[in-house]
DNA sequence: CTGTTAGCGCATTCAT
DNA sequence: ATGAATGCGCTAACAG
């Protein structure tokens, strides 16, 4: 594999003004740059990109670390780091937190590979995260929040809005409301459940605890929650899904047993991922800011890389209830 | 920022016994590694990749680039690249090929970042391809074909798919169809509309010019182009579509109108991606196999890793027909 | 089991 | 405008 020095060789030049040229500097004779050009090209050099790095002190690069890079919510969320990334002339490169502990986040957040690190992945430990974190390598964290000095967070209001959603179905005359949770351990699940406990409460509503199931934040898990809720014989009137996935795993099970959405339960998610509008009925849910938050976190850490001293480590982003056609009012 | 350096100094012991105790390498007496490793925290050191990158060989890593990381064929693909990958112990990253000539696809073609790639890109210049290829450094194109020695290549029967899908509306008795192409530049479009045009020979049916339209691979190509269809007047019977997203944007533009699929209008599509099942009527399309490619993708790459020589280079996967609800029986 | 030595490939002073 | 020399941080022989 050919190398800088073969190519500075071959044009006879030395390796400082072959870099010099190779990397389209000025300060060369355009005569000694076509002829360091056409020893590379002979030569099918390729520059050694961690050299490089080695060399400089920043990468231009950051990385976006995501459990599940086929998820619903990364689409969106990609879309507004890109564009923010892109406009400043950095690169993005994503991966997924999924494969364990010692797997490819590591690579980026312990080991100097990108200037700074976005993070949804529940699966990553919070451990490793504070391990990461330190003066001048911009973290920002989607998913949780950590007690640290060199994280940043961004939240939406989900608290807010699981209240939102649940005095929407009141106002909508249901009183039997059950509360169908994600993952157990999940930042996000437990505030959506107090948001939801909180509206309850405020109008004197009772949750029978058979009508609080938890399931995983995926559309299977929606579907096999929903089963058992079923098959527990007395329905509520209306479901609150801790997110769309699951809500649209929901439509699902009802769909096969014949009970009819929102005809027989109404039906509420959380997320307004692009399938929801799709879906038979149309599922009326809680929008997330999914763009804004990319586009918000990235801009973030391009602040911070500027060396900007954050005051304010939270941004909590609004939310939005989207009506469709999944909730009726009785 | 502490290097290996420092944390040998602080530990009493060389570099290299410092760096044989960071990477958990066995020949190091337990004392000596405690010894290290606290001093590695106390300076809160951290690896620099790229200089341990510099001295091996091999990165371990593989990258996949795609045009469109929120994309629904993306989203399928991953998974297959992803299962290969981890199984065999290297590291995945991605990147987005949007954001013109000199943007990050170039780190991970040019610059020996990674072990392998995997492009889904149709934006990535065939010669900046070429350019990369070489021995030993193993690129699978999933999006087209290329004359080169070094280049790896998976192809969907694209044809025959079409042919397939034509074939279909045809024993459902249309004769009257019309063809939504993508984008013309497009090696998939034209292989669809070539099986397009071999089925409708065969049975001696004509297709009028104002039914040949064409738009990009989106939504929103497709919404736009059956807008244009309909403003033309007359329908045909059945329409097919280059892709899902065309037709799923179709069935938009249909809807709008008040015109029926598939009571007044038959359609099909291409991929069989995920949102196929959720559209109402339920997308008939013709199925790629999405998560083979990609671990056949991630296989072939290790393959050609692990020395061994292609007399083959292009795969073929078939398609197959899924049947939903968006053609009638005429 | 541990230390010494020698680069990996490149960008960058500092001379000339 | 060009060249010589230096070292980025790390790993891997090779000695001891």
């Amino acid at each position: 594999m050919a190398t800088i020095k073969d190519v500075a060789k071959l044009a006879s030049v030395s390796v400082s003004t072959a870099s010099i040229a190779l990397n389209g500097n000025k300060n060369v004779k355009t005569e000694t740059r076509v002829r360091v050009l056409e020893a590379a090209k002979k030569l099918n050099y390729r520059k050694n990109g961690s050299a490089a790095d080695l060399k400089k002190s920043q990468t231009k690069t950051l990385a976006l670390i995501v459990d599940d890079l086929s998820g619903p919510f990364f689409s969106e969320l990609i879309k507004g780091v890109q564009d923010v990334t892109l406009s400043k002339g950095y690169d993005l490169i994503t991966c997924s937190a999924i494969g364990g502990e010692n797997s490819t986040p590591t690579r980026f957040l312990l080991e100097k590979r990108t200037d700074g690190v976005i993070i949804l992945a529940h699966t990553l430990k919070n451990e490793m995260i504070l391990h990461a974190s330190m003066e001048g390598f911009p973290i920002v964290l989607l998913d949780r929040q950590l007690d640290s000095r060199h994280t940043i967070h961004i939240q939406v209001d989900n608290e807010q809005g699981a209240y939102n959603a649940v005095h929407y179905l009141i106002s909508l005359g249901h009183r039997s409301i059950a509360y169908v949770s994600g993952n157990a351990t999940s930042t996000d699940n437990h505030c959506r459940y107090r948001g939801f406990q909180k509206a309850m409460d405020e109008f004197g509503l009772e949750q029978p605890d058979k009508w609080n199931i938890s399931g995983s934040f995926t559309e299977e898990g929606g579907y096999h929650t929903t089963k058992m809720l079923i098959m527990q014989g007395q329905l509520p009137s209306a479901i609150f899904y801790a997110n769309d996935e699951m809500a649209i795993g929901g439509i699902q099970a009802f769909s096969e047993k014949g009970i009819k959405v929102p005809e027989d339960v109404s039906i509420i998610g959380f997320d307004d991922i692009l399938l929801s509008r799709y879906t038979t009925p149309a599922l009326t849910t809680i929008h997330q800011p999914k763009y804004e938050m990319g586009s918000l976190a990235a801009h973030l850490i391009f602040r911070a890389l500027s060396g900007e001293s954050f005051e304010q480590q939270l941004y909590t982003l609004e939310t939005r209830l989207v009506k469709r056609s999944s909730c009726r009012q009785v």
